[in-house]
DNA sequence: ATTTAACCCAGTACTTTAGTAGGTTATTTA
DNA sequence: TAAATAACCTACTAAAGTACTGGGTTAAAT
């Protein structure tokens, strides 16, 4: 089993999908600079993504990706996996050959672990996401920096944004 | 968050510990051989665990490690935290910076699913799985078969032994 | 025609894993 | 006391995966 950056990008990458889905497409340039990860890390996760059926895509100007399912129809438990980040906990993936060929002393406590994981992920959607407010503290933080940074609003207003945070 | 053989190994062989942990110290010989895991890396793995005083050694013939507290208090979440860093699924370790210095949009969910971890794995002793049917059950055959390797018995017994599993 | 932004490959520095190799020290047993 | 045993210690390594960077091509809007 393994979580790290990898998966956890691909979950924030798509909360911010969810959060800016309002004005048609998001493209991965805004993503990398509300979100902090690189422009072509993001094209490879999001290939992973598209694969799935999770997003779909827009090409050429103004264009970018959406969900392409509501988002309370989108778990964390099918992001992770997408970007082939097995939740899994077992070293055989649940086929019973850890040692040589039998099952290990341990086989069935990962797989009670693996379990306990895809579930608790598996009932997390990018809605319940979208209307916790830790995520909107935060989402509402990024988007005041992100105006400062291209210039719409002026020095006094980051102020604001920064006694957000 | 991680979760490899590496701490799966540690679990393993604190398992293997406890249920052969009746007739003195148990050589890391023994565990490499019923366990399937090589030698120099299982003395890697109980360096870390004697430091965090989870097994206590002995040294010269007839020597090997036993467990320093009763099988009941030693939990999995404190074998597989002493081998890995944590069992942490956050990239900043719960201090809230992964992102440039302030929260990422998806801290508090890691935050959740590192509590929801922690929390299974801290509640199952080496007690609970040594009195597991699944676990005796591969216990059993995993001395047939050292019995076999070191002669100790002949080649009848060793089909009784693949019967078992 | 130009710009935008998805799409696609190839490469790479870095870290971790899971091990190998080769020793030293402490303790028991013959 | 010598030999055997098994912990203890240090260093090295192949392979795999992570988290990028860079340099393109293709589709669609202005």
């Amino acid at each position: 089993m393994r979580l790290t950056t990898k998966g956890r990008y691909a979950v924030t990458a798509m909360l911010d999908l969810a959060l800016h889905s309002d004005n048609g497409p998001v493209s991965l340039a805004d993503i990398s600079q509300r979100q902090g990860i690189s422009l072509s890390y993001l094209e490879q996760l999001f290939a992973k993504l598209r694969k799935q059926t999770l997003v779909s895509s827009v090409r050429g100007p103004g264009g970018g990706y959406r969900l392409s399912r509501a988002n309370d129809q989108i778990f964390v438990a099918q992001i992770v996996d997408a970007v082939n980040e097995s939740v899994d906990a077992t070293g055989c993936k649940g086929k019973n050959d850890c040692q040589s060929g039998t099952t290990c002393l341990t086989h069935h406590l990962w797989c009670d672990l693996s379990d306990q994981i895809h579930d608790f992920l598996s009932q997390i959607s990018l809605a319940q996401l979208v209307s916790r407010k830790d995520v909107r503290l935060v989402a509402q933080r990024q988007e005041n920096e992100q105006l400062v940074h291209t210039g719409e609003i002026d020095q006094s207003s980051k102020i604001n944004a920064e006694l957000l945070n």
